[in-house]
DNA sequence: ATTGATGCAAACTGTTTGCACAGCT
DNA sequence: AGCTGTGCAAACAGTTTGCATCAAT
């Protein structure tokens, strides 16, 4: 549909990848690393911590808020799952094949709901405007917060569960 | 130099301004209030609530930080001081005649400091992204995190206290 | 004189950390 | 056995709030 959409990486087997992940960096496979790392690939729509918690909880009920906390940078580090920072109350998170290259978010104001949406533009304007600074673009976020339509008239803008739009 | 660059709303006595405003909601013009309201109007760069405490009770030595945080929305309501998001751990704000109106980002890395530049397109694109989805745009931004090529070679990227970057 | 605004300190939220114990390898 | 990873609870940072007092209108 969209010709020069960026493209998302398809990962074959992602748990066997964070496994290889953990073992590049010298760290432990453990129940409760995989059970977190399950969750947190499983869920379809942008968590919190504490989601995943609930979730991680699910698969394996000795996972611990703290071990939540101590694993999410490792998620993050080995690109399966990417944080996603709509400066809000508290941090987003979702799995990296929910999400591609350069997306921008669309917050819906009412519902919290998040969309996500192709913005492959997003690379060339980081590039272009940290030239004219001299510096190295690392990563780039464009956000809109927005009213829902929907929302102001019927007074709900639940989208049949459909979280990650590509508008 | 730039033919579409957004204008900066240039206020020409922004004290009275904000006491309008105060008057306007019916609430009361404080010697705290105002002590607070001339702090951040006159900080030169983006700052967090406890710089703008540190700045206020420079003027007014009886200003609390509950008062600062109480102060804030007010600031921003007015719009005379916005709220500039960057994700990282405290919010930062702004004056707003120190900012135009469709400002992106650049948050180096290194020293943290906040870039504003000049970014118009902003709001064809939120229009456009929401166009999609039905909805309406309220606000959009765009952040770029960057390294600065200096501070990687000289280990500082002091650019001469210069903030606000027009690049 | 009213009634809203303030300072203080305690509460709160999301996240991090110290410590003793559990469990990989 | 040795040492990493864990749960728990306490610590933490930034922000919010209840309450008695203070001061703008």
């Amino acid at each position: 549909m969209n010709p020069v959409a960026p493209t998302s990486v398809e990962i074959e087997n992602p748990r066997e990848t964070f496994k290889e992940f953990l073992a590049s960096k010298g760290l432990r496979v453990t129940n409760q690393r995989t059970a977190i790392f399950d969750a947190a690939f499983k869920i379809e729509d942008h968590f919190t911590a504490e989601d995943l918690l609930d979730h991680a909880r699910a698969l394996d009920d000795s996972v611990s808020r703290a071990t939540v906390y101590r694993s999410l940078p490792l998620l993050t580090e080995s690109g399966l799952i990417r944080e996603v920072d709509v400066g809000h109350d508290n941090k987003y998170y979702l799995a990296s094949h929910r999400a591609k290259t350069f997306q921008a978010q669309v917050i819906c104001e009412d519902c919290s709901h998040i969309f996500e949406v192709d913005a492959p533009f997003m690379e060339w304007y980081g590039k272009t405007v940290c030239d004219k600074l001299d510096m190295t673009p690392e990563s780039q976020r464009l956000q809109v917060s927005a009213h829902c339509s929907n929302f102001t008239k019927t007074g709900s803008c639940e989208r049949g569960g459909k979280t990650v739009a590509t508008a």
